[in-house]
DNA sequence: TCAATAATATACCGAACGGTATAAAATAAT
DNA sequence: ATTATTTTATACCGTTCGGTATATTATTGA
């Protein structure tokens, strides 16, 4: 890595929790250099624009937030045991495992799918990705005839997104912690009948 | 109804769904002066601020979406009847009887929960609000005897709003139709399951 | 109808916005 | 060690931001 690389991946890593909490259009580049320490200069230095550090940053609070639940994962052996993963960790998800702000995602989609077509494709395609992984997890367990044959992966898959994004909204919103505890059984329960 | 409270309506219709769509920090003075042709005096001649025009108009957004959804319940006997016009009416809610720019109270949440307190405070009214009238009808079919006595209706109510939700933001991004329609059809068996 | 009042338009404020040309400084290759 | 190159800082650009004082116009009650 040389030095531009790691001043990139260094901007890239003090931003990150800032547009994944105030959003594009509320980060501004003062932020960005009050973050980092370092001037416009240098930051154009480095991106072309704040597009392209927004869009960098999103792709940084979601690969992290990826690495961190497939290491989870992989520990697991069933896929029932993979997939009950999620209402465990995400009951913790106000810790410092997951990305200050909120799901990445959900927050990317929310603020960009009526304005910022480029923003908006990242969310989707990371979207797609966690979906297809959902989908992979469940029709193996299908093969491995952990799960019923007549379950179908891809409403299942939606079904579990939809749980996990929900109860964070609800909850970041409302402030009870509950509201995620009941959602995440919910959604332990549902795995569990899978 | 006098002239100010007229005109006051008047900046609230038309900025309402720039608001929805752009969001508050992505929403400019002169996105409300364009909107509705009138000057930045008598916007503030109205208004105290930015603030205002915001919170109104989410209120607004938010009114007429439980004004339609009630129109719409109310013409159903049971509460079975009455909960399943969700799932039904969902699937349009990309037509003109739903708000422009998505659900205000999800948009509201996920751009204001970090940033912007009076905002949030409105988003955390209406989403217990909204989270109340569906524990209200699920205990009412419990009394009825439509629903089983087991039947938690916090837990049903947090997994209603989450599949709604969820469909909302996951369809939005991914432009996918069928998405929303598989999630309304799992909201359909969940709420036939009560 | 006319005066008092209320609502709107005009013109402006300082600050912050995203972005850039250029000079200074640090890094990297010889 | 010296030079060529890259990276960073400085100073600035025009534009837009939210907001306001004041003049003008429209409404309303007597």
């Amino acid at each position: 890595m040389n030095k531009s690389e790691r001043t990139r991946q260094f901007i890239i890593e003090k931003t990150a929790p800032i547009f994944n909490t105030k959003g594009y259009a509320g980060t501004s580049l003062s932020d960005i250099t009050e973050a980092t320490g370092l001037t416009k200069g240098s930051i154009y230095g480095n991106f072309k624009n704040k597009d392209e550090v927004a869009i960098a940053a999103f792709e940084y609070n979601f690969d992290r937030l990826l690495i961190m639940l497939n290491s989870e994962i992989n520990k697991k052996k069933t896929y029932r045991e993979k997939l009950l993963c999620f209402p465990e960790l995400y009951l913790g998800f106000l810790g410092e495992k997951f990305p200050v702000g909120g799901c990445p995602i959900m927050n990317t989609a929310i603020e960009a799918d009526d304005t910022h077509t480029e923003l908006k494709n990242e969310a989707k395609k990371a979207l797609i990705k966690w979906f297809d992984s959902f989908v992979y997890l469940i029709n193996k367990g299908k093969e491995k005839g952990e799960f019923k044959p007549e379950t179908n992966a891809e409403d299942k898959a939606l079904v579990i997104i939809s749980l996990i994004e929900g109860g964070i909204m609800i909850t970041k919103v409302t402030g009870k912690m509950n509201h995620l505890k009941s959602l995440m059984n919910s959604l332990k329960l549902i795995i569990e009948a899978l």
